[in-house]
DNA sequence: TAGTGGTCTAGACCACATC
DNA sequence: ATGTGGTCTAGACCACTAT
């Protein structure tokens, strides 16, 4: 639920045999373009339930070691697209299943997901000191400075969430004289803090007055609250976020597994 | 604030080779072996981001080849136990970081993982037809035969969450007549549809005049409606769940990731 | 029995980080 | 320059499912 993310795009080739690197192309594993070649072979003439080519035939279509190809099956079945039964094969999961499993994303990517279009108004942006919920999520010293950002987030111009962004200064100079950023994550990434987890907290409340004015409902109407704590790869805490849904226009979606064994 | 783990002991070995089956015992895969130990290894000797041996003492040290090495650091880095760096090497991950990513629990386990111990009181168990909403999750036909439970959990003897539960009957035959199962997970398993995959949704509410008293709490107190199918490996959905948690003693954690290209 | 996915080996070259 | 993780190959045997 936050800000934007870069990604990348280029899906490539449905010819017969997987092009690791072209000339002048970006170096795509082999493992990663079989995957996408295999996910169009789905998506193009697969029904649900209906096996896949064996591996040792994907080995010789696609001209790849069997390892290369258990790869790319990996990732569809972590994916859901597809589910592996020992000694029988490879089939097409049903696609009212299929729903990636969690991943971090921003709230605008959110909302678009949801065929809205997301927007955002500024409330506050200031720096502070870390209060004490702060410097525990963020492993900072109490009175720490921390850049702080409230906005107020809508979807189609209507009031969808009162967020509340905390981030260590260090992390992030300049921010405050900067203005409102584009995307905060960029500004993690730029910084060397890019966002790989997070933990979160869901909690049911009602909203005060001052929420109530700025979500434009009723006193004591029911939110979702959202507590988070980013964390990037070496599990350093780069951003507490804490976030109000209207119960009305929000719901929080998600797939979970059982434990996969690989 | 966590640190449950639980379970699986054995954690063999400090001898130099990991043993994959002992004659008598079950054959445990080499990785799934290495795994464990590499576990303990860190468990008892690694500060956070300190580095592991690389895959290549590990290879000679446990006499596995790359690949194996590789499967078993790729476990511990899902789980959130490592990370890895090209060129740098595998790191320790801070253990205040550490997560398990979104496991399929029951309740009980959810609970037990809280250090309380979960309870419940059966309220409805009837053979029924399925409605609307309940045909359309459950993909069957308005008026099918279902099974549907409603039972009050509790936590340390507190009403924590009312639950409605429905399956449809021809998966668990008997159970009406059987009364209320150990395990609906268990059941569900005999009948080969063991619960692999949940979608679900989550929406702040407040509850109504019923589910006021039964979870001992004062009309339109917030709570959190937690709707859930679930679904076998092969995509077929085996329950329908609709649950309200009293916000005051109830919050839903979950870590998400970025994409992972492993 | 034949075919499938599950596990494992012993190599190899590449891209990247560190010194 | 050395060592690390990332990718890839070409085999092999096992466990399981179908028929």
């Amino acid at each position: 639920m936050n800000t934007d993310t870069g990604t990348n795009g280029s899906a490539a080739t449905d010819s017969g045999t997987v092009t690791s690197t072209g000339p002048g192309t970006e170096r795509e594993p082999k493992h990663e373009a079989l995957r996408t070649a295999l996910a169009a072979l789905i998506d193009d003439g697969l029904a649900p339930h209906e096996a896949l080519p064996s591996e040792r035939d994907l080995m010789q279509r696609y001209s790849v070691s069997r390892m290369t190809v258990r790869r790319a099956v990996e990732r569809l079945t972590q994916e859901g697209r597809v589910y592996r039964v020992q000694g029988a094969g490879t089939f097409v999961a049903d696609p009212a299943t299929i729903s990636k499993s969690l991943h971090l994303t921003s709230f605008s990517e959110d909302i678009r997901g949801r065929r809205m279009v997301p927007d955002s108004r500024l409330l506050v942006l200031e720096r502070t000191e870390a209060d004490l919920d702060c410097a525990r999520d963020l492993f900072l010293t109490p009175g720490s400075p921390v850049v702080h950002l409230e906005r107020l987030r809508t979807a189609d111009g209507e009031p969808m969430c009162l967020e509340n962004v905390w981030l260590p200064e260090a992390l992030v100079p300049g921010l405050v004289e900067h203005g409102e950023p584009q995307s905060l994550y960029s500004w993690l990434e730029q910084a060397g803090a890019a966002p790989e987890t997070a933990d979160q907290t869901i909690r049911a409340t009602v909203v005060g007055p001052r929420e109530a004015a700025l979500l434009d409902v009723p006193p004591q109407f029911p939110a979702l609250h959202v507590e988070r704590v980013t964390r990037d790869i070496r599990g350093r805490a780069v951003e507490r976020a804490v976030s109000l849904y209207r119960a009305d226009r929000y719901d929080y979606r998600l797939t979970i597994s059982r434990e996969r064994r690989g």
